[in-house]
DNA sequence: TCGGTTGTAACTGTTGACATTACAGCATAC
DNA sequence: GTATGCTGTAATGTCAACAGTTACAACCGA
């Protein structure tokens, strides 16, 4: 079991309309274009991004922009707003508190588990859309350069 | 979405094989009255932990013992044995070869994912049975002494 | 007012986890 | 050698989450 694609999805979402939103008006149709999705998941998507203070979406007329500079948004940032809050594992339901183990399971691996969750959040918290920008526009100029 | 509770089950079945395996015969149906499900689950998460080399179960005779000593079984070993080897994260199918993010959005985001899917897992390895094994004594021990 | 867009709700198909039942295979006790 | 208890595994049912899709109200600019 693992997540689903809602952080690969929003990410490509914040690319594209950081790379493109210069030349293209960034609709939830065109963003859907590219993303290879349906275009009602990119407006979910989009409501919960600007429901986290990372994207501005204009209703009526249109189109999406980033809400502040590509340097200050974090994967962590992105994941905390399409998946939650969350922690990564999640303990099972009825321990046997008669039995000595049952009733410290959940403490006892409570912790190592938290420190898991830290020690990603602070991997994602290390990456942000101005490096995955200049990736991206690195990787299109070795396209033609061959 | 997250994990399932494959990894805290099997952490417990371990810790009561290894703290009450001297008291008690480990069968399934003993582990699943103290881990609180079903025995064929026990079963199923035995298998994989016995695939992996961590257990040996005995057919017939019945009850299950660590098949090393606890100071060599990490979490990451049994996270491994219950969930796979995939990463955390999953890339969405279809991005748009014809959009200059979407050709390049997997080989430029799966490099930071993948940093991610690294950082748990050292976190995971961090852990050993051998100090679950002792922090679940130790609060038994407070439990008496108060 | 009209056309294009966003914001949501509702329905559906798919997938995975888990519980449960059932039964074949195996090892020990008698 | 048979009975008993356990493991291994298949089949089935339930439930929740994800994602695709349709539909429609609300909104804005020309």
């Amino acid at each position: 079991m693992r997540y689903s694609t809602r952080l690969p999805v929003a990410t490509h979402i914040l690319l594209c309309i950081a790379l493109l939103g210069g030349e293209h008006k960034t609709t939830s149709a065109f963003l859907a274009g590219s993303v290879g999705v349906n275009p009602v998941v990119v407006r979910n998507v989009l409501g919960q991004l600007k429901a986290a203070g990372i994207v501005s979406v204009e209703p009526g007329v249109g189109g999406a922009s980033l809400a502040r500079e590509p340097e200050r948004i974090s994967l962590l940032d992105v994941f905390r707003a399409v998946e939650g809050q969350e922690g990564l594992f999640r303990l099972h339901d009825n321990p046997n508190p008669a039995c000595p183990v049952g009733r410290n399971v959940h403490a006892v691996l409570g912790k190592s588990l938290a420190a898991v969750d830290d020690a990603m959040e602070a991997q994602l918290a290390a990456t942000t859309l101005r490096e995955l920008m200049d990736a991206t526009s690195e990787r299109e100029a070795m396209r033609y350069r061959g």
